[in-house]
DNA sequence: TATGAATGAGATTTCATTCAT
DNA sequence: GATGAATGAAATCTCATTCAT
């Protein structure tokens, strides 16, 4: 979070270097967390000294900082291709949580990292309820339009979006971060994305039951 | 959580001493977070220097868990209290989530030390998986009622009870902990709980339309 | 520097400590300068560890200026003392002057320690230029004096007292702190006062020489 | 101070750069100090690369040891020429202090560059007191000259010399390097090598009153 | 029961310096 | 001649925890 500018290393071996901390530290945040991580051990995972380190990131918030404007990036391209195409809600809903929870697979340890750090760090925790903001901005776009057409009336689409955002965050980071419920059950990525796009599709797309 | 067994202090001035530290554990945990948290910070807080502290826990995190037994034995009674009544499920489970949100707010100092303890340590994340479990599988109970009398038909029940969960933990988190998403809103615990209720009753009490 | 208020220490015990700790750190100054000094130094010196030292001090330059407000306690006392009594100006000069050298030498430690401290950190430079000002001023307000007697018409006072004020204390630094100018000489204590003496009686006392 | 032979950089480039790392020096120990300036500051004040400044000097303790070099050759020249002329002692005095503050005024950077590497550093202060010790050694000449002319008897011209010498040193370095001393006044440069030469020739150029 | 004092262990960070290109 | 990259070494500081009183 330290330097606004961050500009890309000069030559081959340089920028093959900063990849490594990055991908080491994706590695070791998604083992060990970013609180227990050290600064030694995101170095030696990368095979580097821990100097070298710091000629690249002045500290493991700043590289986890570029690792979430990283991530900032992909989700809003994602998102932006996500609503335009025009198909059915529900399949259009079913697509986009399966594109959160396809991200949250590929990145999950600066996912892990940006949720921990939020917990710790007031700067950080702003820099990541800004990103959920817009989502849920968007969400909420959806459900008011959606209330035209006579849907849901009367809900709050505000309060909606950032119920549904929570419950999407916190069921990928349960299970996809902390091994799952402890429940008796059969575990499929497809039934999970099922049942996350049937409580979504279902809290908004209801009409009031007859007279 | 290195004792499991936890005598009670002889004295009413060690059971006072003993309270003064919860108490003050609640404030700084609930103002600091977990994590920042120091055995020091809490000792000051309670008025006491930090050795008394170790005459009464081992650890910090021998404290917190503590409180989280405390937490669980609360919850417990109030679980079974909850469904017994033979109200309406809109209401049932709007009573439901208005106490969650009710215990999250006079608890919120162990809730956010447990949440972050579980980020950092297995065996944390183990003990709240365990208590979540078991309101998974009473909300997945509700479910399958719910099925029988033909609503929500083909959804599953343990994976929509975890989601419900997910939602309900984070919507709490993020609103009384955090300060709430950076939306424009004017917010009220009121239309909060109208929220997550319903969302919640729309997820389950749904019948195929059609024909 | 860091704490304007510096509560003693509550048991025996614990005052010795922090007298072993300002005594190693006069000797271990005066020995390898404040910059060479480190904390680990000063802690081995006064057979303590580290961590102990942190106990006491919130960092070199906060012991240094636990120093420097006994130091200057010490010299302001002095100060007042000095001027009181009724001698002829060159035996008061001359007790003055050897009262400086006293000092230095008594106060090799810190003196060398807050020298060096001035040259790096303004907030030290400040402090030390607060304390060489009321010095001056003292010593501006007898040239005055003086003056009003018909001596040394025409000098600024002020900077007159600012250059005897350097005189002094570059002479008593090279002298005990760097191990004298390289010259050949028979260096006495006895000598260098009188030096020191004369020089700053005959700038000061002279009287415009006849028609 | 490592090279005992310095050859020049046999191209005009080199040359160039050469000349770009001392006037780098010369401006960050002026403006930061000889201590707190890096090796790296220094590089990037001349807009080269640290590696470079390796190419050129073995250190930073190393160029200081160029730069007081060159200040040594300038003074010396300087000397040599000051004393010749033959004015009457007071003009020839005002005029060797008018000099040494202008030295130090034209010399800031390696000036406060040597005294602070004379502080912490055994073989730097050595270089300096020899220099010092020449100059000392000419002001006593001229004192022992006086002496002869029946002034200032029974002084010792070697610590009088030393004095007036760390007279003149400390006092420019308080008014040119540290920002003068906290008193109420209208500091001129004129001012203030009237008062150092007025100190100096009364300290001097003064006979036994009455018979 | 309470606590002042003490410490080991470890993490962060800086910086001079080397080396291959 | 110039430099990007890499590192060893060291200093600072924090904190959980122990122990004697």
């Amino acid at each position: 979070m330290a330097s606004p500018v961050r500009p890309a290393k000069a030559t081959p071996k340089g920028r093959a270097t900063d990849a490594a901390f990055r991908h080491s530290a994706r590695t070791i945040f998604a083992r060990d967390g970013y609180l227990s991580a050290t600064v030694g051990d995101i170095a030696a995972e990368a095979g580097k000294s821990e100097a070298t380190f710091y000629n690249y990131y002045t500290s493991k918030a700043d590289l986890l900082g570029a690792l979430a404007e990283d991530f900032h990036a992909e989700t809003t391209r994602f998102a932006q291709r996500s609503y335009r195409t025009g198909r059915a809600p529900q399949e259009a809903q079913r697509e986009a949580v399966a594109g959160f929870w396809q991200t949250y697979a590929e990145r999950r340890g600066e996912l892990i990292g940006i949720f921990q750090a939020a917990m710790l760090d007031a700067e950080f925790a702003g820099h990541w309820l800004d990103i959920r903001a817009r989502a849920i901005r968007n969400i909420a776009r959806e459900i008011r339009h959606a209330q035209h057409r006579g849907y849901c009336p009367g809900v709050d689409p505000e309060l909606t979006a950032s119920a549904l955002s929570a419950m999407l965050e916190q069921f990928c980071y349960v299970w996809q971060a902390q091994g799952g419920d402890r429940i008796e059950h059969d575990f499929t990525v497809e039934r999970a994305i099922d049942t996350l796009s049937s409580v979504w599709f279902h809290a908004v797309y209801w009409k009031p039951s007859g007279p």
